[in-house]
DNA sequence: TATGGGGCTTCCCATGATGGGAAGGTCAAG
DNA sequence: CTTGACCTTCCCATCATGGGAAGCCCCATA
């Protein structure tokens, strides 16, 4: 089947099959003489794989090791077991984090009258508030060190 | 002083205040006979401001509004708070989504041996499990549309 | 058989916030 | 006056994703 049909069955646009492919994280497709890419069910199939763990929050390069993993006969579910566990750590942490955005906006929005006028105890608060050691400064894990979440709903 | 100093005493790095600088979030900085950007106590303020914002989680694009604001003393404190509600309603969102993800992992793991056989419910669950209407599919907000959260720790 | 439309190919561009690094000018302390 | 720290601009990379152009390919229908 064509890149279109294997798109439709997998959830997978045709753009990130083929980025997929080119970065290496599935196989060169094979190609029709005319060069078309041809896909067979078993593709599908770990397309849709790939679907699932980005639905799931895995970024690319743990679905890397997921793919080895299920290819992989002879693993031992134990690798699995500890690529979810630390998947969910990640999210725990990453949910703390809102949440602690959250609960200070929430006592901050508490504290303002939202009325027609202008003092408002939340401007007040952005304006003063110290910066203490936060995330912001000496990052040097480099921009993007897989710190943001995927979140498409 | 130097955007250095600046960028010390705000906790914005340089970088980041040129860039805040040439998207217009910020005014075009004074600058010295020599060309170097010169700042105020008062932009280092405005600096601070939007550190804060940030490690609210603020957009760029909510954190302009935010300093639009912030300089006008006409205001209604209530469009401040409809902001911060705003949100908080998107934070609680994100939160919600990350826990359904960390749920369906936790159950996932829960079902798993974890040790040297290759039986893996995880790995199963990946392969089989359909993939319903999920935000991936038609995605007609296009990339990046404001919906990935910055968490920097 | 010719034609048209839809699907495929590659290639380049943009996103958003952030840092890296090069090439070159400036400034203050020694 | 030299040296080193700091400043300037400019370009590049990230990550996953889509947009769009230019040019083939394939099938159905006239």
């Amino acid at each position: 089947m064509n890149i279109g049909d294997a798109s439709a069955r997998s959830g997978v646009s045709a753009k990130m099959i083929r980025y997929y492919e080119q970065t290496g994280l599935i196989p060169l497709a094979a190609r029709t003489t005319s060069g078309y890419r041809n896909y067979a069910d078993s593709d599908v199939h770990m397309l849709r794989f790939i679907a699932r763990s980005r639905d799931l929050g895995f970024s690319i390069s743990e679905i890397t090791d997921l793919l080895d993993l299920w290819r992989n006969t002879d693993r031992r579910s134990a690798d699995v077991k500890a690529l979810a566990q630390a998947r969910i750590q990640d999210l725990r942490h990453k949910i703390t984090h809102l949440q602690d955005m959250a609960d200070t906006l929430e006592t901050l929005v508490r504290s303002c009258a939202g009325d027609e006028r202008p003092d408002c105890p939340i401007l007040h608060n952005l304006e003063t508030e110290a910066f203490p050691a936060s995330g912001r400064r000496s990052n040097h894990a480099g921009p993007h060190a897989n710190i943001n979440e995927r979140i498409t709903s």
